[in-house]
DNA sequence: GCAAAATGCTTAGTATACTATGCTTTTAAC
DNA sequence: GTTAAAAGCATAGTATACTAAGCATTTTGC
């Protein structure tokens, strides 16, 4: 099976980061966030603020998308408001919980980031962003 | 969100591996591998072949591996024998369908492996699968 | 031999993440 | 104005991937 190797290695790494995120967010007394949760956390915080939008955007129906912001409402950490200029639309923004949330998460990952590049080295670590963030070609458009 | 680069990079590059992939065992007319079914028939290759001891290795009950086997015995990739030398155990193994699924999903992984390292450059590309596996320390363990 | 342990298998139940459908409200087009 | 389109929202239904509990069979330990 040595030609798997990559894509193992790929959903292991993935996989080694997304549980260490998690722990340290346990740790500090948030609940576990969902992959759903957190590409609508994503979206939001990168100014796609209107559901059916993030939708679009994610490639996926309304209803899942109404479902998942309506569990980050229930958790408090995002909320809904009309928008003024459209009534149509409403507007998911983070409230001071949702935006500690993102505080915690961004010093976790910064912490597993160092961590990661203490035992890899910094010149190892650089090229491995460098290379996943290179232009890898075409694939198709990914779900949530 | 400069801080969450690594892990959304990494999950990217796991998907467009993954949908390639997929979508080349498509195109010879395989149905969809579940990731389930995947990890199963990770196992199966690498010498694991008792249920029980599959689901052992992944962390689940035995009645999810149950299940997962059901649905490759269904699809004709594996079939299920007792073992002769302990009658409570089954022994799991790939039929010849299942073999030349396997041989496919090898061609396909290469072909995939060779695109990405000509876009990459092989230095590159051998440089970023022996960081990958390179010791990243600790971390918890995965479930399937 | 007989009880304990391990395995396989079945059934039932749970959680998650979706889609489909239908209804209401608001904007936009004519 | 009236109609069409878009958005939100609710309900129902589907698929997947699990766990829990229970039973039958086989091995093992005493």
């Amino acid at each position: 099976m040595r030609t798997n190797q990559l894509i193992i290695a790929l959903f292991q790494r993935f996989c080694w980061l997304d549980e260490g995120l998690q722990a340290r967010l346990h740790d500090r007394g948030w609940p576990d966030v969902s992959r759903p949760q957190s590409m609508v956390m994503t979206n939001i915080v990168s100014g796609i603020v209107r559901p059916s939008d993030i939708a679009r955007n994610l490639g996926v129906s309304r209803q899942a998308i109404h479902s998942t912001i309506g569990q980050m409402v229930q958790l408090g950490i995002v909320e809904l408001a009309p928008d003024p200029g459209d009534r149509r639309h409403m507007i998911v923004s983070l409230t001071a919980t949702g935006a500690r949330m993102r505080q915690d998460a961004q010093r976790a990952m910064d912490a597993l980031s160092d961590q990661l590049a203490e035992r890899l080295g910094h010149d190892r670590f650089d090229a491995l962003l460098a290379t996943l963030e290179a232009d890898w070609g075409d694939s198709i458009e990914r779900k949530v």
